[in-house]
This record gives C-alpha cells, structure tokens and sequence, in this order.
DNA sequence: ACCTGAACACCGTTCAAGT
DNA sequence: ACCTGAACACCGTTCAAGT
C-alpha cells in the first residue's frame, strides 16, 4: 500500500521554473564563483546531469534566472510626468540589485538576451510616448542605464578599502565614500542626468 | 664551448614582470574566460606550476595584470580648468578600455586594489586642488567613476542585438543605438555630469 | 521521457622530487 | 633558488545505460 508513494522519487519533479528558482536562491546564498551545476544538483537533490534534460547548457540556464530575477521591475505609468518615471524605475532597479546582490552581476553581463530586453523595450517606450524624438530617447536610455549599472556595481563590490599614508586625497574625502552616502549620491548622479535632459532636450 | 648557452633554459627567465607581461598579451588575444594558467604557462614556455614560484595564486597576478594596464591612464596637470581635467581622464580611462577591450572588465572588478588606487587619489587630488570641498569631491568621483564604469562595459559588451516584433520602441530608436552613436552619446552624458556639478557646486 | 554513472577534457593549486 | 610531474579536488558536458 504504501508501494506507490515509495516508488515516485522523494522530491518534487524537475522542471525549468524550479530549476531557475533554486538556481536564483542558492547565487543568493553562496554567490556567482561557487555557483556549480554539481552544487545544483545537490540543492534540487538530483545528480548534475539531470539538468541537462532541462536546460540546453549552464549558459542557457543562467539566462533563465536572469529572467526570474528581473520579473518585479517595471516602468511606473503615465501620469506624474517622464522625471518620475524615469526615477522610478531607476529606484526599482537599483532595489532589485539590493535584494540580490550576488546576483545582479548576472544582469550586467547579459542584459539583453532574455526578458531583459522587455524591459529596455518598456522604459524606450515610455521615452517616446512622453515626447522624446527617437535620438534623445536613446541617448537618455543608454546614459541612465549605463550610469545605473556602473553605480551599482560599484555599490556591490564592497567598500572602499582603508586609504593609507599613500594616498592623502582619497584619505581627506573617504568619509563621504562610505556606505552611509551611497542613497544620496546615487540620487544626485540621477537628477544630474534628469535636470540635464530636461533643459536640452 | 657551446655548453653554456647549451645548459641554460632556452627562454628568458621568468620574472613577475614579464608574467604579467605576457598575460596581459594573452587576455587581450583569447579573452579572461579562456585565460588559464596552463596556457599562459605555454605561452611563456613553462609548466603552469612554475608561475607560483613569482605569484601566490592566479588572483595576485590578475592584480599585477590591472597595474600594468592602468599604467599610462592619468589626469591632466592643472592649468585649463577642473571641467577639461576630468574630461580628459574620463577619455583617456575610455581609450584604454577600447585598447584593451577583454582585459579592462578586470579593472572594474579589482578597481581599489592594485595601482588603481593611485589613479583614484590623483582624480580625488586634482578635484580638491581645483576647489571642490571633500563632500563634493567624493560625489562627483563617483558618479563620474560610475557612469564611465557602466558606459564602457556596455560599449565592450556588444552591439545591441537587432529587435524584433515583439519590441516596437526599441526597433523605433535602433539606429540611435548602434555603435557609430558610442562617442557622441558617452560625451553627452559626461557634459550632463560636468554642466551638473558646475552649476551647483 | 527522464535520470544516473562513468568518463572526457579541462580548471587552480599543493607538494615532493629533481636540477 | 627555481622548475617539473604527479596528484587532488574540483569544473561543464557527453553519452551509453538504466527505469
């Protein structure tokens, strides 16, 4: 009687979203480096190779949890004017990468291959439809982009080590390049971006 | 007569110098990924053991690495301007990066270690000198380091790949996109940074 | 159809042994 | 002092074999 529960193996059966979802919780937990199909395996308690039936490659896979990662971002709606739109999402995203932080290097690197684009294609979108021509909209997507990424890479590889007798300047200033200030300065750099394409544009 | 020339090993010895020499050689010809230290070994005509007799671990010489490409990047001397300094760090740190396309993701990795540091106090050193207070230094730092830091991996990380169907407004500002746009739009957002920081500072 | 075991061609690194 | 050979504990991936 109790041959059939016996038989069926203990866990749950593969299948890509679970395979992507316990992939994304266990960069969370152990980070990109030590990431292993091996390590896969034992977290879904499958030997490694039982992935490939699932997933074409690592590569592929990975890709799969880029897009798990980046599902809750979205551009805010019409409305409250393209200034705070474009904050918002730039808000959003960077949170993303705060709730993930070994993950989001994933992001960087393969941005547009997945549901990422989906996600290029939302914010451009919501340029043209606020009155942007076609050149501003893309210059502002690539400055505010790129401006996000490199800030919050930075944010994620750890803080400024020590400075020493070696170097006074970074020495005089390194109170402000702490984390404490990492809000204020991100925002700064973002209205710097807003308020500049607002006045020429 | 000939045993001395016969005797002794038929390349140059290994020094950390010429290691990190032609490792830097090799990641800019096959790239970091395929970068081992069993083939550098063969590039320099050794096993990959005899490497860890002039460096602790493959990660120490990655960091020997990022000095000798940082080497020739520094900031203007005084004398035309803080606007026309940070300008010409941010393009020469940009030739750099397109001289060195596969090598230069190792410096946003290991900014802060390495010589890298060096190059940080002196950007940090002219802005004091050229008036800025310690608070509005470390912001305009990073925000400068930060977009420079997003906009060269996404210039390095490959053309945008072409739209489809599926999305409408990124196909609508494509051409704005493509590589032919990459100074025009890496100067816009360093003269949106600048214009920023002069007008409030 | 899905999973496993064994194997292949790689890694970084250690260490005893050679010169 | 510097280098090598063999080995260890890992990788991603393939493939024949099992159910």
């Amino acid at each position: 009687m109790a041959s059939a529960a016996a038989t069926r193996p203990r866990r749950e059966p593969l299948t890509q979203d679970r395979i992507a979802k316990t992939s994304l919780e266990l960069i969370d937990d152990i980070g990109l480096e030590e990431f292993s199909t091996r390590r896969l395996g034992a977290a879904l308690g499958c030997e490694a190779m039982a992935i490939y039936n699932h997933f074409a490659s690592k590569d592929a896979l990975l890709d799969a949890v880029v897009d798990k990662l980046i599902k809750d971002v979205s551009v805010p709606p019409m409305g409250e004017g393209w200034q705070s739109r474009v904050r918002g999402f730039a808000r959003s995203y960077r949170a993303l990468a705060h709730a993930h932080p070994k993950a989001f290097p994933l992001l960087a690197t393969r941005r547009f291959r997945t549901r990422a684009r989906n996600l290029v294609d939302q914010i451009i979108s919501a340029l043209l439809e606020e009155g942007f021509e076609a050149r501003s909209a893309a210059s502002l997507f690539r400055i505010l982009a790129n401006y996000c990424n490199g800030a919050i890479l930075d944010e994620l590889s750890g803080t400024f080590p020590g400075a020493t007798e070696d170097h006074p300047s970074i020495k005089r200033v390194q109170a402000f390049l702490s984390p404490e200030h990492y809000d204020e300065i991100f925002d700064r750099g973002l209205s710097l971006i807003i308020d500049g394409f607002e006045s020429k544009s």
